[in-house]
DNA sequence: CGCTTTCTGTCTACCTCTTGGTAGGCTAAG
DNA sequence: CTTAGCCTACCAAGAGGTAGACAGAAAGCG
C-alpha cells in the first residue's frame, strides 16, 4: 500500500508533466511506464483507462488549486494580494521548463477529449472563473480595482489573457510577452496605476 | 491537374477543419480520406508526410491572412477599423461551429509538433504580432488609441486575449465570455470609451 | 507461534485497432 | 509513351487494453 501510493502519485506527477509539455493525445502509457521504470500493465492497474488517468489528473489539480486558494484566505490576503499571487503562480509555470498550465492544453484539444475528461475540465474552468469573479468583485468593493466593469467580464478576461499569454510565450520563445500581458492586465484592473509594476505579494519580500 | 488541384485544396480545407476542431495529433490521414471519399494513399500522394500537410496548412493560412490584411490596406482602413475587422473575424470563427483559430491549437500542443511545423507556426505568430504592433502604433499616433503603452506589449496582449478567449469560450460553452474579453480589450485600447460598444467596421453597415 | 489464505502490486505475454507510410499497378489525359 | 492521380494491398510501429501468473506483505486462525 505504501509503495502503491508512491507509484500512483509518481504516475500522476509524470502524466501531469507530459500533459503540460505535450498534450493529452500526445503521450502514451508506454511513455509513462518507461520513465517511471515499471511496465505498461502496472500503469493500467492504477488507472484502468486513459480517461481515468486524465480525470484523476484534473481532479487532483482542482484539489490543489482549492488548497492553494484556502491558504491565501487563511493568510487573510487582500484581493490585490490574491491576484498578484495568482499572477506569480502562472509566471512560475512558464519559467519552470517549457511548460504551460494544464488548463490551456486541455482547452485547445477540448473536442478530442474523452467525455468525462471534458466534463471535469469544464468544471475546473468554472472553479477558476468563480474564484476570479469573487476576487475581482471584492477588489472593486474595497476600492482597489477599477469599478464599472462586471467582475464576470473581468474574470473571463484575466483567464483568457493568462492562458493565451502562456501559450504564445512558449510558442514564440519569448517569455517577456507573457509579462507584457500581465502588465496590461494590471493596468486595466487596478485603479491606482502606480501599483502596476510593484506587485504587493509578500513572497518576494 | 484540374481535379488534382481540387483534391489538394479539399484535403487542405478538411485538414484545417479537423485541426481546428480537434488538434493536430487527434486527426489522421484516414479521417481525411474517408470524409473526402478517396483512399489514404491518395492523401499521401499530395502530402507525403503529415508534417508536410501541417506546414502546407499553416503556410496557406499565412497567405490568406496576408491577403486579408492587404485588402484592408487597399480599402484605406483606419487603425481602429482594422482592429475591429480583426475582432470580428475572430468572433466569426467562434460562431461558425465549435471551432477555434488554428493558431491556438498549435500553440497548445507546440512541443508535440514536428519541427518544421513548429517553425512555420512560430513565424505565423510573428506575422500576426508584427501586424498588430504596427496597427496599434499607428492608432496611437493618430490619437485614437491610448498612448503610453508600448505597441509591442499591447499586441502581445491582444493576441493572448483573443487566443485564450476563444479557447475558454469553447470549453465552457459560453461564447459570451469571448465577447466579454473583446469588450475589455477595447476598453484598454481605445482612448474614447464611447467607441467601445459601437464597432466602426463597415461590413455590418 | 506457525500455517494458510487473501490481497496488492507488479510482471510477461498477448490482442486488436489505428497510425503514418510505402510499393506498385491501373487508367486516362497530354 | 509519359505522367498525374488514384487505387489495392501491404507494412512496422505504436496505441490502449486484457488475461493470467507470480511474489510478498497482511490477515485470519488453530
Amino acid at each position: 500500500m505504501c509503495a502503491a501510493a508512491d507509484t500512483r502519485t509518481a504516475i500522476l506527477d509524470l502524466a501531469e508533466e507530459l500533459l503540460q509539455s505535450r498534450s493529452f493525445n500526445a503521450f502514451s502509457y508506454h511513455d509513462i511506464a518507461e520513465a517511471i521504470g515499471i511496465r505498461k500493465a502496472s500503469v493500467h492497474y492504477h488507472f484502468p483507462t486513459k480517461e481515468d488517468l486524465g480525470v484523476a489528473l484534473v481532479e487532483r489539480f482542482r484539489r490543489d488549486a482549492h488548497q492553494w486558494a484556502s491558504r491565501l484566505v487563511e493568510g487573510n490576503a487582500a484581493p490585490e494580494e490574491k491576484l498578484e499571487a495568482y499572477f506569480e503562480l502562472q509566471a512560475k509555470v512558464l519559467e519552470t521548463g517549457k511548460m504551460i498550465c494544464a488548463l490551456g492544453i486541455l482547452g485547445a484539444e477540448y473536442n478530442a477529449l474523452p467525455p468525462r475528461l471534458q466534463e471535469s475540465y469544464s468544471e475546473f474552468l468554472d472553479d477558476q472563473q468563480r474564484w476570479l469573479t469573487r476576487l475581482l468583485g471584492k477588489g472593486q468593493a474595497s476600492g482597489v480595482f477599477q469599478d464599472g466593469e462586471s467582475p464576470e467580464d473581468l474574470a473571463a478576461y484575466v483567464q483568457a489573457g493568462i492562458q493565451g499569454g502562456l501559450q504564445i510565450a512558449r510558442a514564440s520563445g519569448r517569455p517577456d510577452r507573457f509579462h507584457a500581458v500581465l502588465r496590461e492586465l494590471r493596468r486595466s484592473i487596478y485603479l491606482d496605476s502606480i501599483r502596476n509594476h510593484r506587485p504587493s505579494v509578500p513572497e518576494e519580500s
